[in-house]
DNA sequence: TTGAAAGCGCTACCAT
DNA sequence: ATGGTAGCGCTTTCAA
């Protein structure tokens, strides 16, 4: 591995001369730049990291923080997606991405508690998901580092946060068993509304009944899986025999409802339309293939990382919550006729 | 953020004592020692990971690099898990986890070409899945650092890597659906031989068939995919429509072959029993729910995590290939009875 | 335009 | 047992 140093003796000039040229700083001449320049390529320089971050106190990395038990979540990969549109968006402006799964005693413990930070290793966070609690979160922001929040966001305090349009997503898939279907009697599934996704759901949900000057009708349980979905149709049904369709707050409830909707020999679409959010990879192979709500999770990351790096460059960008655009993907567990 | 120095002013000693102090270092008495360490609690010491880095010319990260399509791989997360579990072990241990997901041209242009790596980011690398060409791989191997090969391997050159036991597994499960269930003609579904893990799921296969003396019917087609299972499937009856059992190279294909089964009215496991291999989240909630082979994925990662550390540690390990053992779970696509 | 040199915070060698 | 100090490779200020 050459050094700068060895740059400089070769050419007979200083190691500041060198670090200006290769940093492309003013104060070198053209053509001694150009030898600087071509020389470092001869040489096959690559600055060491370690050096510089030791001399600028920056570290080129960004630190991925996620609950453990989120990271590689049942059923289909919410983070890890996110994680690769950032880690893709990042590595091309030299930065790399660290991933750190907190367990619950690291919760607990603060971020101060985190030897990641403590030994500085990262110039910015990105908090991903709704498991990691907002005392975490505050605790977080008062390191100063730049942080943004995925998936999850203070209901108080303003804080840069990038989260999927879900309301939007929510209505048109309501809006779509409306108009296209005429069903009257939906039942919501959703989740905790501390999950903010759930509770974004749910509202998308409403604002399409209630202008439709529907009764909304909201069934929530502690979780949003297969499992949890199957219990909260089973309640939805008993609440409500004359339900005729049902909008769900992901996928995997989704497909839990279908299954139950089946043991009752309600068949689904005919006896009761069915849709679902997030688009994960078995949507579409689901029977009937569901219709859901796309979330883009790539595009998620990509634009964290474009926040992040605007954010790192200086830009003190008002603490907004940024929305990525959800789509409603038809398939045939709304009622839609199938694709041929 | 405290440093060495201020302790050591604070102390009246040298900077020298308070790092051999910290390092846990000889030449310290004892009573030196812990005011040392009193006072470095005290005063919320951490050390500076840029500056040891630089002066030890060590990173404390271990790089995680995997194909940038197989990261977040479709329908079910394979290397997610990995990382998680490769995070889990070595955030212990002190040691960072960075991704980096190569893009084709980066696999073209070879490891000397990453930046991450020029600049010197990592003590060790973790390369994962069998995307990774070979000529890449050796490229790596030869730039000195503790690398393990995790779900791919060199056929010729011994190196150290990480595999789930895929004979063993595949062997186990076509030899349920001979001893168990009585079959005799078995038909595999499998995918480049390429691939280590369906080459070896393949051998585990054959070997069942020769011990109980029938005859391998091995269909082979270019992806494992449910899609691609599909396509196998339909082979595999136009070669052999005697067929009675499935063994599948993994779950998606399995359940792409349980679809196809359905539509030719060939129920399942009634008329054709099917296992499938991995155990992804889906399994559980196939229709039938089904058989398959567990590939414990975040002990692949644990023991990825463990076996580098003994490298980095020094201890020069011979290279050998460690295998993670795996383990039929048994639901009911093999037409085992439903489980009460 | 260029150079010299002072750090950045830590480790490790050589003295004492 | 302890201290002094020379790096590690780079950035950046101050002089020339």
């Amino acid at each position: 591995m050459s050094t700068l140093q060895e740059i400089a003796d070769n050419l007979g000039v200083s190691v500041a001369t060198v670090s200006r040229a290769l940093n492309d700083k003013p104060g070198v001449s053209p053509e001694m730049r150009q030898k600087v320049l071509n020389l470092a390529r001869e040489m096959q320089y690559h600055p060491n990291l370690a050096a510089r971050n030791l001399s600028t106190a920056r570290t080129n990395t960004v630190l991925f923080i996620v609950h453990r038990r989120q990271f590689p979540a049942a059923m289909d990969p919410f983070y890890p997606y996110i994680m690769h549109g950032l880690e893709e968006r990042l590595s091309g402006e030299g930065y790399s991405v660290m991933l750190l799964t907190l367990s619950d005693d690291q919760i607990d413990a603060g971020p101060n508690a985190l030897p990641a930070l403590q030994e500085q290793r990262a110039d910015a966070l990105v908090l991903a998901g709704p498991d990691i609690p907002p005392g975490f979160i505050l605790a977080t922001i008062n390191l100063g580092l730049p942080t943004l929040l995925v998936d999850n966001t203070l209901r108080e305090t303003p804080f840069p946060t990038v989260l999927a349009d879900n309301e939007g997503g929510c209505r048109s898939a309501t809006k779509h068993l409306i108009e296209v279907h005429g069903h009257k009697n939906i039942t919501l599934l959703t989740g905790p509304t501390k999950w903010i996704s759930c509770e974004e759901r749910a509202n998308g949900y409403k604002s399409a009944m209630k202008s439709a000057g529907l009764k909304a009708h909201i069934v929530q349980i502690d979780d949003t899986t297969l499992n949890t979905g199957q219990v909260a149709l089973q309640t939805a049904l008993k609440e409500r025999p004359d339900t005729t369709a049902i909008v769900a707050s992901n996928d995997a409830m989704a497909i839990g409802a279908i299954r139950v909707a089946r043991h009752l020999n309600r068949e689904v679409p005919r006896d009761m339309a069915v849709v679902g959010f997030d688009n994960i990879s078995w949507a579409a192979y689901a029977d009937p293939p569901l219709t859901t709500v796309r979330v883009p999770t790539i595009e998620v990351g990509r634009l964290a990382a474009r926040l992040l790096l605007e954010r790192m460059g200086g830009t003190i960008t008002a603490p907004t919550r940024t929305t990525v655009s959800t789509k409603l993907v038809i398939r045939e567990s709304c009622g839609c006729p199938v694709n041929i």
